[in-house]
DNA sequence: TTTAGTGGCGAACGCCGTTCGTGTCAAGTA
DNA sequence: TACTTGACACGAACGGCGTTCGCCACTAAA
């Protein structure tokens, strides 16, 4: 009550607490909440987000949140959705549908590895987002104006994302052990951990696992982007072979 | 030290607590500890599954698991490699190939799913354990004698794994979120659940999702062992279509 | 000026994983 | 037989979590 802008050159007497410092205190919103959440989830990883740590970062109290956001579950899922929103759909064009299923794999897959983490939440969630739809529509519609049965194109578009998600899951989850390691260099990282692995395939009985211990390095080496690739190269393939009007 | 076997007819004064009543307590191990957390993880699922829960139905304090488990996440890789024992393998035949990677993977996934919630556990983990390895080695292996170069059978098997780990790993989270929901039979569950999130597809405005909006039930049916296969064929072809000295 | 209503949030509840220091007892040694 | 030693067991506590309850400060209406 006293604290006025007028009265900001003088200071407080210091038994009064400065309750609130003279600001307004900026409005508490469930897309600030998204927003900060994202934040904390792109530099900190998953693990640090939590109900309290966005509050935090908001300069409140945890309770506030839930005024906004039903609970940590629903924050998770307006996040991702909230990522999914940064992919950009081209035009649809069923005569190209398998490159553009391709460029559309890869899209999404580069938005999810940018944002490390989202994808953890995102296997977690059955997608009812507004951006999960529209991306989804874009997908089944192509498939069905290329001529697949619906029931079919149904469940090609769900494995086809669950290939995506479940690789970009898998990413983020060295990604975390990682950081959770004190790496921050992935190059040191991939020598220590995978190092150690591929000590202890090798010290493995080769009578026993001649395969595996011939060819430690080749079974080792992550390569992320190429085996995602070559993974959604053998789903599109196998898409393209049952696609009716293709020789069959 | 007073708590001699000769006393016992006598009755321990009141006010000294029974430290230990007679029963030598049986041993904790290894073994023991994993066996007791496979029980938690089959009938109430990941969630309940605490260091504290194992301890209690060992009647015990959570302290005392740390001597034979580093912390949770070792008891969970020890839980999954224990699960992954289960599935038993064929004689190696490289002449079918096909066919016995597809047994696998069928396999695999049955144990998988016949665990409820260790697949939650499975795809955090980068499999080191004795049962994984010698999955390892049988799928190489046979890729590899199937004529496959090592290097693209060690993608094809790090895909094929994803897969079917990933499908489980989402299989599991609609088992926990039914019982988190206080369902006991799936059947009302998808009834409750999936009837909710159709009739929000149906609400979307069909001029801007008319695609989705008029296939809704085949979107969202759940059908899981069918889409399984689907997938899982749809990679085998495609590893097939890769196989050196197939037409290609 | 009083009142009613509402959004914000401090405090607390009951969980969690993990660690520390002590208690207990069996086997080995004198 | 008496003592020492070492390994195991574990109660208690730490610092974190998600979530709820009920009060408080404030605005808008009366």
């Amino acid at each position: 009550m006293v604290d006025r802008k007028g009265a900001e050159g003088v200071p407080a007497p210091p038994w009064r607490k400065t309750r609130k410092p003279a600001q307004p205190k900026r409005q508490l919103s469930q897309d600030l909440i998204i927003e900060t959440g994202l934040r904390i989830l792109d530099t900190e990883g998953l693990d640090a987000l939590s109900m309290r740590r966005v509050a935090q970062e908001l300069d409140t109290g945890p309770a506030s949140l839930y005024a906004h956001v039903a609970n940590k579950e629903e924050l998770l899922e307006l996040l991702y959705d909230r990522v999914l929103g940064e992919i950009r759909l081209p035009e649809r064009d069923p005569a190209r549908w398998k490159e553009q299923l391709r460029a559309y794999a890869l899209e999404v897959h580069r938005v999810l590895m940018a944002h490390g983490d989202v994808a953890r939440a995102a296997l977690a969630t059955i997608p009812t987002g507004e951006n999960s739809v529209r991306a989804g529509e874009f997908i089944f519609g192509l498939l069905v104006e290329a001529g697949m049965p619906p029931r079919e194109a149904a469940i090609a578009l769900d494995r086809l994302s669950l290939y995506i998600v479940g690789d970009a899951y898998e990413a983020s989850l060295h990604y975390t052990r990682m950081r959770a390691a004190g790496f921050t260099d992935k190059r040191e990282y991939f020598e220590s951990w995978v190092g150690q692995i591929m000590t202890y395939y090798r010290a493995l009985p080769p009578e026993q696992f001649p395969h595996v211990t011939k060819h430690v390095d080749d079974l080792v080496d992550a390569g992320g982007e190429e085996r995602f690739r070559y993974g959604l190269d053998l789903i599109l393939d196998g898409i393209e072979a049952r696609m009716p009007g293709k020789r069959a």
